[in-house]
DNA sequence: ATGAAAATTTTACGCGCGTAAAGAAGTTTT
DNA sequence: AAAACTTCTTTACGCGCGTAAAATTTTCAT
């Protein structure tokens, strides 16, 4: 490779013995120039490694290649590994993600928002934060942008919500752990970021009320991202003051419930189902870590891949009908039972 | 605010009373212009709520405003956290900060480190993959951008490397153990992901013989980024060998440690300092999950705040001096014991 | 009030690429 | 081999903004 720098799209088509209007054409398309000729760019691009200048391509063009990924808390390995599906998704069909975490906050939720208007992406995947977002930052971005949200449903807003079906998530682990032992108590945090976790507690109630059985709901104090320490300490109230009615605790997360092991073992308590364990614990999620708590947790697990796959389908669709759908689409995945030690 | 579009810098000087210049110069230092100009700026862009093109803005520059973070796997939570601290001090530095993660992937860093030259970011932190890296990749992305490497080094790449000081971590935690109980075997993957693996088994080494002790390294076998899964097959496998020397065991990383954790309690053992433990764990990095294992992982603490603190000082400096120091810097940042109930 | 300094306006050009139109060259069909 | 397509070249314009230079206005100190 010669050490020669091109500057621009009009020096590499004089090296490449070609025409601009031919360079650009095979920049936004390599199909669609003659084999032969693109043979003839490649070589040259082999030589000299040319890129053309990303901030001229795109200034004159209404939509570029970009996609945005917004998640509520990236330090959350939940939000980790469902960004990590999408981001590979992204780059297999042509685009160019960008990853934001808005780290739990409004004011960087709205800003990056705002930001990411800017880029013009040709879409969106957008998780928001739940309870702490800005309805209406929300709903201007959705109407600038073709946005397909996901985990965590806003009523009404983007063009389609892909998540998680809720009630399948607590029927599965309510009804495996009703045929297996005592009915669960629910555990949860008063003040719930998204509405995730209030789809579940209706759900959970729902499911033990048709199996007449009856409810019940523990709602533990604690604000904020940092859910395990929320789990540990409601694991010791509620273990102190005695207010489990059975031996078996449905948790609302994995994050939760990873708190509520550590609280359990803190106070010399085994978890499990076998012989000499005092207390079933189950959840939902399928965090990356449960398979790796003392004992790994029993859960209902979120299906990555699908969800990713289905965001994907959704976003081309709505890009491919120019960024409206007649009417917003829902998609509610179901959850797969994951059976480990714990419960 | 009125629901008239404004295109470009022309409408909006116009509607604001200015001349294109001049909002020009407010975009790019609102501080450059006179207050009343300003306020007068202001007020439009509340009203009608334009900005400019970051494709126009871009073009023309050299340099941006952008600064690209490449981790080596997202999904790790310790880079999820430092990742989230030097985006939070590049943001408060009035930097767009762009982050990536390479996944594991050779092949991916490749191509983030391409895409991120066109995107002629001000600066980029890089905390390489390791042995996995392509060392041509980066020595070319290094010639045409200014980077400051972090949490693993690469000889000689970039301008700057912010690490930590490895030495510190083991001498700490292998000075504790022994002063507590008896001296620590050292458990580590066969074929670490990156040097710092092998600067602490060195470390461990001369830690102990300088106190007159036998070291002893435990390698287990394992490719790629699923640590915990490792570590608990080198737990069950160590143990069931019982090619421990004694009832202690540093662990090179927390992940490992959560893994070797995770296969003790699988074979009912009971880690911890204190009556009725079998076995004692210690290991380094204080991963954000490593006060939630059972038991609470004693390990050696990253600064995470000096860490990205020294990042940015060091692009910073690196930025201002044009992307060029005289000579590569390296800071090495000391680890602080933390002392939790497995050691 | 006067002059100097600072801020702003006017004017004008350039950045690198997208893209449209018209004609030339190459390729395939019959 | 001629006709009918494709593909490519030439030419030309526009995108939205940065930025330089010179003229003008405003501000501030004297």
């Amino acid at each position: 490779m010669r050490e020669q720098k091109i500057r621009n799209m009009e020096e590499f088509a004089a090296l490449s013995g070609l025409s601009r209007p031919t360079i650009s054409k095979y920049f936004n398309d390599p199909a669609s120039v003659r084999p032969t000729t693109r043979q003839r760019i490649e070589a040259a691009l082999a030589e000299h490694d040319f890129r053309p200048n990303i901030y001229a391509m795109n200034q004159n063009r209404s939509l570029t290649k970009n996609v945005g990924i917004v998640v509520p808390y990236l330090a959350d390995p939940f939000f980790a590994e469902i960004a990590r599906f999408i981001e590979r998704r992204s780059i297999d069909a042509g685009f160019s993600p960008i990853l934001y975490s808005a780290h739990g906050e409004q004011k960087l939720e709205n800003e990056i928002l705002e930001g990411l208007t800017a880029l013009k992406p040709a879409g969106v995947f957008l998780a928001p934060l739940g309870r702490l977002s800005d309805r209406s930052a929300i709903e201007r971005f959705c109407r600038d942008v073709p946005t397909v949200l996901f985990d965590s449903n806003v009523e009404g807003m983007g063009e389609a919500f892909v998540g998680s079906d809720n009630f399948s998530f607590v029927k599965q682990t309510v009804d495996y752990l009703c045929r297996t032992g005592s009915p669960p108590a629910f555990f949860e945090m008063r003040t719930p970021a998204n509405p995730n976790a209030n789809k579940r507690r209706h759900a959970y109630i729902e499911v033990m009320e048709e199996a007449g059985l009856e409810p019940c709901v523990i709602r533990v104090e604690g604000e904020g991202w940092g859910f395990e320490e929320i789990g540990r300490r409601g694991a010791h109230h509620v273990l102190e003051t005695r207010s489990l009615p059975t031996d078996t605790v449905l948790c609302s997360n994995d994050r939760l419930a990873i708190g509520f092991l550590a609280g359990c073992y803190d106070r010399g308590l085994r978890v499990g189902r076998g012989e000499g364990c005092a207390l079933r614990v189950a959840s939902h999620d399928d965090h990356p870590f449960s398979r790796f708590t003392c004992p790994a947790l029993t859960t209902a697990a979120h299906q990555y891949e699908q969800v990713a796959d289905t965001c994907m389908t959704k976003l081309f669709q709505l890009i491919e009908a120019g960024g409206r759908f007649e009417k917003r689409e829902e998609t509610l995945i179901a959850a797969k039972l994951i059976l480990r030690a714990s419960a």
